[in-house]
Formats: C-alpha cells, structure tokens, sequence
DNA sequence: CGCGTTTGACCGGCGC
DNA sequence: GCGCCGGTCAAACGCG
C-alpha cells in the first residue's frame, strides 16, 4: 500500500508541487492527512492511534463513530491479550492454523488478511468456544477490513480533491506572477520608453551598456520565467519528445504522468525510433536514469505534469527564428553537435542538422539553413524541448521562441479555426510591439511559428519571407486550429509553462476585442509594421543580438546585463558552442 | 586518442 | 509500387 500511495503521489504533480517543506510528497500528504485527522477522530488514546490509523483515516466520520467504540475496545483487548500472549496459546492447543493465524494477528497489517482467509478454515474444523471468540474477532476484523478499503477509496477520492486544489493554486498563483511580471514590465518601459528608442534605434552600433539597459527591462520576466521552469522542462519531456508516429498525446499524457518509471523520454522516445537502431548512440540508459531520478525529485514537478496535455507531441511543432547573421549559426547559448546536413529542396544553400549536446540525451533539435532569398538571413528552426537547465546565455533566444511556442498554443486554444491575431503573437513574444515579424504556418506535418528578427531595413523584405519556412494556412482550419493544443512545440520549454501562463493572459485580455475566429484572416500572419521601434526591450535586444555579426559580444552583453553582474565576463559564456560551417558548408548531399 | 564534423547510406512518410 | 524528400545514422575523417 505504502508503495502504491508513493507512486501515486510521487506521480502527482500536485502533491510534488506542494511539499516546499517535506522533501517526501507522500510526507507531505500525509502530514496534511493527519492533521485533518486529529481535529476529528485522535482525541483519544495513542493504542487507539496506532492500530486504528487506517481507519482514522476515514474521510466519512459518519460511519465510523458508532463503531468506534468498540473497535477501540477490541483492539484495546487484543493489544493486551498480544502482551500476555494468553490468546495464542489457547489457540494453539486447538489448531495449528488457528495458530498461525493468531500469530499473523500479531501483527499489524498482515493479520487482517491472513485472518480473513483463515477464518473459514476455522469454522469448518473448530467449533469450541475459543475458536467462536477467535470467529467473533475475525468477523470483526472482516468488518474492519472491509471498512478500511472503504476508508481507503474516500480518501483517495479526497487526496485527489486535494490535489486537484493544489493544483488550482499552483495555477492562480503562476498566472497571478506572470501579470505581475507584465504589469511591473509594462511600468517600467513607460519609465524608461523615450530612452529606449533613442537606444534601439542604434541597435547597430549598440555598446554592451546600451544592451544592458534593454535588458534591465527584461530581466523579470525572463528569469522568473525560467527559473522554475527551467526544471520542470526535463520532466515535461518525458511525456513531450515522443516521436513514436503512432503516439497519441493524450494517452501519453496520462501514461506519462509520473514518471513512475525512471526511465528518461528519450528512451521512449529512442525506443521507437527505427526498431532501436538509434540506440547506443549518445547516451547511456543507465547514467541518465540517474540523472532523471534525481530530475525527478525536483519539486517543481508539479508544472511538468501540468504541461503534459500540452506537451506531447511538442516535438511535432517548430519555432523558426530567422535572423540576419554572417556567422554559420545563430549562437543562442547552447551547445549543439551537427548531426547530418543535407540539400534542402528549393534552397541552394545546404541545410544543417544540429542536436543539443548540453545534456545527454536533450531531444532539442535545429536546423540551421540560409535563406535562398537573402544569403545573409540565417534560419534557425528549433524543435523540441530542452531536458536539462538552460544557461543565462540560451535565455534570450529561449524566451523569445518560446513564447511565440506558447502563444501558439494560446491561440489555437481560443481561436476556433486556429487563425490568431498576428497582433497577439507579436505582443506575446515581443511585448509591447516591434518591427518583428511573427508568422504562424500550420502547414503539415509541423505547425510552425515563425520570429523574423532581420530588423530587415528593408520592410518589403519583412513581408516576403521565404515560402518554405512561412507557408501560408492550407485553407484547412481544423489541421490547425483543433490540434496545436497539444501540439505546441515548446521549444525551450524551460520558458514556457510560465510564459504560456504570460501569453494566456495577454490572449485573455485580447480575445474579447480581437479578430480570432475571422476565417477572412489573410494566410500569411504577420505583425503590424510599426515603422517606429517600440519600448520593447527584449525585441531589441533579441534583433541586436541576432543581428549583429559580432553576435557573440552582443549576446554576452545581454547577458550579463541580464544577470546582472560580471558583465566583462561573458565571452566565455557562448564561446564554447560549436558553430560550424554549417551553412557555408559546400558539401551538398543527395 | 578523443571528440566533433563530414558525408554516403538508409529509413519512413508521402504523393503519384 | 515507385520515386521523391526530409531526416537520421554511423563510419570515415580531421583536428587539437
């Protein structure tokens, strides 16, 4: 039993979520359990306490107080008649299995069981007047037990009552944190709004003070985003990176929901990968087993849990960054191995495959690829969710596409056909509005959200994104507007649950105004073009930093403008990502 | 020698 | 069924 409840609640996101003190969950359920027990039925003596324990437990009091009484007594006389063992032998001159019986009475638990199977035994072969006592405590015991099974189902019935309020607060007081965050970061660009557009307007020529005061905005919301979060993701993936074809999110969901088996997603995942061929590759079950039990106890489990609905066919969907870049790659603070590159049909340029190596075993995928278009404009289409803590230098690139991820998944839920406000999209990722460029493709197999942060001086260009990475709406809703709940990509998901809970709100306040649900949207979603750049410090920071070709000093700006400290030391902070010519690579296969 | 990259081969999905 | 295509694998290779 005792196993069964720490499964149960160790599976329990609640449970996990609410034991700030208990490092056990089932502790902390059980402290909760026992004091409402207290108030109602341990007003007597300690015997009473611990052999009724199960039966105090009972949730219907109703029932259980007339009995009481002579439970307690019962018990009361068995606890002496164990002391003077005058009950067992007796017994044991009639039967030896009425023997063994009385000596499982001894215990605890187990004699509840053994004495009920035994008792029929007794009756068929004993007919004294010890043996009807025996009976007469073994029909009491019958009662008990079938009591306590009782008592068992209500209070599990309750603890989930319990849970499911735990899980409420959790919620409220998430959401409640993130409008805070809004309204504090909405506070502070007033304050601080003519500076910023002088400052971002020579985003170009930015020094790292400039960045530093972008990001003193940003920095609320950013960590208090991801901090949390940032733990749980790992726990999310166990149920989100799944790319079995024939998976069905909901069922992973709730399968998923515990994590009951150490086993780390991407072993699932891995598993159906190929008939296993992938296996051996890059991880080692057994150390990340490890490292996932030791995940598991992180309690902020509870939002991982939460995200499963959400997050189980996350791998499906994509978040594509388009910046303008010389650098082979986008250095976004994470470490990534190439994997594979391949020609990319309509493209000349070569499109590389890169895997997150931050963590073994991290699902996080991107493909980098140049723009046919404009050589100059580097496409970085992320997939995924990280396992594993992002640094402070993947934190900028993180939060950015994880809430066009999660506005995403806030649109689709609201909108009827899946058509969002390109408004919404743009104020949920890039709050307060920007000249960037947010599109939402929900062509198969992925849908897609695209963040165009070219800053692009020409604004034809904005608008004239590359077909293959912005294609419009199939004209078919329902491949879109029905499924991108669960399938919101939750790229970087260390963001996401808290900036979801973000960008909820922000949709929230937006639907009863807005255009969702006008099937006459154009295809091609995009942002407003204010032609003025906005208070918005984090699009500014994010094009500064993706745009500048000397990304790495600009990145490490942000950076340490965001932790606010060491800020001359953060070159090493994304020196060690391998950026590799992935794109100028002229190696063109098939 | 270890690690990361390169690159040809392979696989599965999809359309015809 | 076949071919195309995107994506991945894994041996070979290069570099420090």
């Amino acid at each position: 039993m005792d196993k069964g409840w720490g499964l149960t609640l160790a599976s329990d996101p609640v449970s996990v979520f609410s034991s700030s003190t208990n490092n056990s969950p089932v502790g902390s359920f059980l402290k909760i359990k026992r004091d409402f027990i207290t108030d109602h039925n341990m007003a007597d003596s300690r015997s009473k306490n611990m052999f009724q324990f199960p039966g105090c437990l009972s949730a219907g009091q109703d029932e259980q107080q007339p009995s009481a009484a002579q439970e307690v007594d019962f018990f009361k006389e068995k606890i002496i008649n164990d002391d003077s063992k005058t009950t067992s032998v007796t017994v044991k001159k009639e039967n030896p299995i009425a023997e063994a019986a009385t000596r499982n009475s001894l215990g605890v638990n187990t004699g509840l069981h053994l004495l009920t199977a035994n008792t029929r035994s007794d009756q068929s072969t004993v007919e004294d007047g010890v043996s009807s006592d025996v009976d007469d405590k073994r029909s009491k015991n019958n009662e008990k037990l079938a009591q306590l099974q009782v008592e068992l189902q209500k209070m599990n019935t309750e603890n989930r009552r319990l849970k499911d309020m735990l899980g409420q607060v959790t919620n409220n007081y998430s959401a409640l944190q993130m409008h805070f965050v809004a309204l504090m970061q909405q506070h502070q660009q007033q304050n601080h709004g003519k500076e910023s557009n002088t400052e971002q307007e020579n985003v170009e020529g930015k020094s790292s003070e400039e960045i530093k005061k972008h990001e003193d905005v940003v920095v609320p919301r950013q960590f208090m985003d991801l901090g949390p979060s940032a733990e749980t993701d790992e726990l999310s993936n166990s149920s989100s990176d799944e790319r079995t074809p024939s998976g069905t999110p909901q069922n992973h969901a709730e399968d998923a929901s515990p994590k009951n088996n150490a086993k780390p997603p991407h072993d699932q995942e891995k598993s159906t990968f190929r008939d296993g061929k992938r296996i051996g590759r890059e991880e080692s079950p057994e150390s990340e087993s490890q490292t996932w039990k030791a995940q598991k106890l992180d309690p902020s489990a509870g939002r991982a849990a939460i995200e499963q609905s959400t997050d189980a066919t996350m791998r499906k969907a994509r978040v594509s960054v388009r910046a303008r870049s010389e650098a082979p790659m986008i250095t976004d603070g994470c470490q990534w191995r190439k994997y594979g590159q391949k020609m990319a049909k309509g493209n000349p340029c070569p499109r590389a495959y890169y895997r997150c190596t931050m963590a073994v075993g991290c699902p996080v995928r991107k493909q980098v690829q140049r723009c046919a278009e404009d050589r100059t404009i580097l496409i970085t289409t992320y997939e995924g969710n990280h396992n594993h803590p992002l640094p402070p230098a993947a934190m900028a690139m993180a939060s950015t596409t994880a809430a066009a991820a999660s506005m995403l998944l806030s649109g689709s839920m609201s909108s009827a056909d899946g058509i969002m406000n390109p408004n919404l999209l743009a104020r949920a990722i890039l709050p307060g509005g920007s000249s960037n460029m947010a599109t939402i493709s929900a062509s198969a197999p992925f849908p897609t959200v695209t963040l165009d942060l070219t800053q692009n001086p020409n604004p034809l260009q904005l608008q004239r994104p590359p077909p293959q990475f912005q294609v419009p709406f199939p004209g078919h809703p329902q491949n879109f507007g029905p499924v991108t709940a669960p399938q919101l990509p939750q790229v970087f998901g260390q963001a996401l649950y808290n900036q979801s809970k973000f960008s909820g709100l922000q949709l929230s306040q937006e639907i009863g105004t807005s255009q969702l649900g006008h099937h006459a949207q154009p295809h091609l979603l995009h942002t407003g073009q204010q032609p003025s750049l906005s208070h918005d410090t984090l699009s500014a920071a994010t094009a500064a930093i993706t745009a500048d070709p000397n990304f790495t000093a600009a990145l490490a700006a942000a950076i340490s403008s965001i932790i606010g400290g060491g800020a001359n030391s953060n070159t090493t902070t994304t020196s060690n990502n391998n950026n590799s010519n992935a794109t100028n690579n002229t190696s063109h296969r098939n």
